[in-house]
DNA sequence: TTAATGATGTAACAATTATCACATGAAGTA
DNA sequence: TACTTCATGTGATAATTGTTACATCATTAA
């Protein structure tokens, strides 16, 4: 899979200072790294496999926030504060590995490491601005909108240039699609079946082939902002 | 009035650094601070009046995204990378002051200085996490729960004790309350007084006194999360 | 005081989206 | 193969939300 682009991607320091440690954690497709409620005492790398960021609810729904794959940064960073929980989950799409780091370790390795400091708030200011846009997408234009925002991201964070358009690698049901839109998973596949009659998009092998991004993002005012502040990791 | 919580609210290395600099500017009601396009080479500290957040799309429409006040932080920290414009704007709703930091000048600093990194760092994952939790209430409860998440934020940023109930301290139009939203004006109007008839607020002098906050919790399932990660500023 | 302007309130109707209730399809397993 | 399970597809209907078109109200300016 060919990564491109990432709001909290792995930068050169924090790379450096992940293999340094070197401690990884395998994970199993449909298993959690964490939930909601554990104790956030680490935060995570992927090395490989996909994990999805999420949020359940009390009322059995499930919210999508982020999918992650290779060289993503995945936890919760409040760092200097213990007994802290985790307030999203992360549940393992695809199988893989984790490096890990204790939060404490960073937070002695920040004390020292000023490069590493201003690398992470590059990283956050970075993920500040994609959600703000992310908002303005998700919110303000419908549900369509959403769904269309959603796939723009994906093809940004997983998307490969094909003879016939962009291959989203990466699957997902349309359920998956649902918890990021806020919307009912039958009109996910309204909404999809609607775009592939228009030959915007189709399937194969239950991926997704954009054939026309430009409809998608021209539905939703996209002004072509850096790439790098639309994605979907 | 009384401000007891903030995402991107001033610590006390920032506070300090930006009184050793100390250059201030006045702001008038109904100006823009910044607007996208614009170069984003300062950053700004609230001194006193109301900023805020928004995009305004090409359609014409506006998207409200934080409301700042005093000790708030306001601009895009798009550190050691220059040429850059803001994404965002930032509209005046209340005359004020602000202090003004060269972005240059906070580069310099955070090279030397680790305490500051570090509080700019938790600062931004609060606003991670707060977003994150925002995105639930905004696109997965309706334009209702759009609507609820937005008035428990307010009350928590602006929000005064009262024998009856939280006075929300801050006059919005229903029309500022929809771009929050994502609804019509209309909408607002529908729903709010809706639960006026429900004895949830009433109106005063064209603020919001929130009678029965948690019955708007309660219909978005709001799980009483830290304080500080449900603001509007 | 009157006029003008902007905010709010409301009804009728249209459009979008959710929900319910199944049918069909695809993939893995006994 | 047949069975089971999970994903997808689709119609009918309900619920929510947006749009249009005004009326009313409050505030400011002439």
């Amino acid at each position: 899979m060919s990564k491109k682009h990432s709001s909290q991607q792995m930068s050169t320091e924090l790379k450096d200072f992940f293999n340094k440690i070197n401690r990884t954690r395998t994970m199993e497709k449909d298993t959690y790294l964490f939930t909601e409620g554990d104790l956030a005492d680490e935060i995570y790398i992927i090395k490989s496999g996909v994990v999805q960021i999420g949020k359940s609810s009390p009322d059995g729904r499930s919210v999508g926030l982020r999918i992650c794959s290779r060289d993503d940064i995945v936890g919760e960073f409040s760092l200097y504060s213990h007994d802290v929980n985790y307030i999203l989950n992360a549940k393992v799409l695809e199988s893989g590995e984790v490096s890990i780091i204790k939060k404490i370790d960073l937070e002695m390795e920040l004390l020292v490491n000023k490069a590493l400091s201003i690398e992470i708030i590059q990283m956050m200011s970075n993920s500040f601005l994609q959600d703000q846009l992310k908002f303005r997408d998700l919110v303000h234009h419908g549900k369509s909108g959403a769904l269309y925002s959603t796939l723009i991201r994906l093809s940004n964070s997983y998307g490969i240039k094909q003879a016939d358009g962009i291959l989203i690698n990466i699957t997902l049901t349309n359920q998956d699609l649902a918890n990021f839109c806020g919307t009912a998973r039958e009109s996910v596949n309204r909404l999809l079946n609607e775009l592939i009659t228009n030959n915007i998009l189709s399937l194969k092998n239950r991926r997704i082939i954009i054939h026309d991004l430009q409809y998608l993002k021209k539905e939703i005012n996209c002004e072509n902002c850096p790439i790098v502040l639309c994605t979907i990791n």
